[in-house]
DNA sequence: AGCACA
């Protein structure tokens, strides 16, 4: 009744999502967001009319896959609260992992034209957006200093100092973080110093909340974000 | 609301 009797599937369907974001975008922002919960193969998203506002973001476990339709169901997504369920069929890209995939030939209102060009299997790794590869932050993984000590160090402040974000990180996917929490009134990200920003909020204990509930939030497996109270 | 793989 929650998601339906949909059973578990390794990819999951979103919808209500804004169709005003660009497709690009949306893949990649999808991509960040949901990464957290396990590796992800592909994103799908189409622009027709009959498919916007919905898309398919493809996990490499069905574990990964639960955690994110629990955690991330109604989360508010560009001022959107996301709809997810398991996606109904096993998406292309899963199927071709499986050896099992077999060029579309099921569909009964599809014309047979697409299936021709569709001999050459390549990897379907090309779909996926900013992915593992080139973002290592220039240098060895920064250690984690959030110990108790830095949080002695540094007094509450209604604004808090976020580090180790990847590069592409975008005050828009930071937004969508920081937002849901009480409080919240802007992002400023930092041109000249990328992988780190500034987010305020109109007090120091509605900025606490968030920085509890946020600090580690993985944008991608290998950016945990570390959030201190920025200095006076 | 809407389940695809341009």
């Amino acid at each position: 009744m929650l998601s339906g009797d949909i059973p578990p599937n390794q990819t999951i369907y979103i919808k209500n999502l804004n169709e005003k974001i660009k497709k690009d975008e949306l893949k990649r922002s999808l991509y960040c967001l949901f990464s957290q919960y396990g590796r992800i193969l592909d994103v799908v998203a189409l622009k027709t009319p009959k498919l916007r506002g919905q898309a398919w973001v493809c996990f490499s476990e069905v574990p990964a896959a639960s955690n994110a339709v629990r955690q991330m169901q109604n989360f508010p997504f560009y001022d959107k609260p996301m709809r997810i369920q398991y996606a109904k069929t096993k998406s292309d890209c899963i199927a071709k992992e499986e050896g099992s995939y077999v060029p579309r030939e099921k569909k009964k209102k599809q014309e047979e034209k697409a299936e021709r060009k569709r001999r050459a299997d390549e990897a379907q790794q090309s779909a996926v957006p900013n992915g593992t590869h080139g973002a290592s932050n220039g240098g060895p993984t920064p250690s984690f200093r959030q110990g108790p000590s830095t949080q002695e160090a540094v007094p509450p402040n209604n604004i808090l100092f976020i580090e180790n974000l990847p590069h592409e990180t975008t005050g828009r996917m930071l937004e969508m973080l920081f937002e849901q929490y009480p409080g919240f009134k802007e992002v400023r990200l930092i041109e000249a110093k990328p992988g780190i920003a500034f987010v305020d909020f109109d007090d120091e204990v509605q900025s606490s909340m968030a920085m509890q509930a946020l600090n580690g939030f993985k944008i991608t497996p290998q950016n945990p974000m570390i959030i201190t109270f920025a200095k006076k």
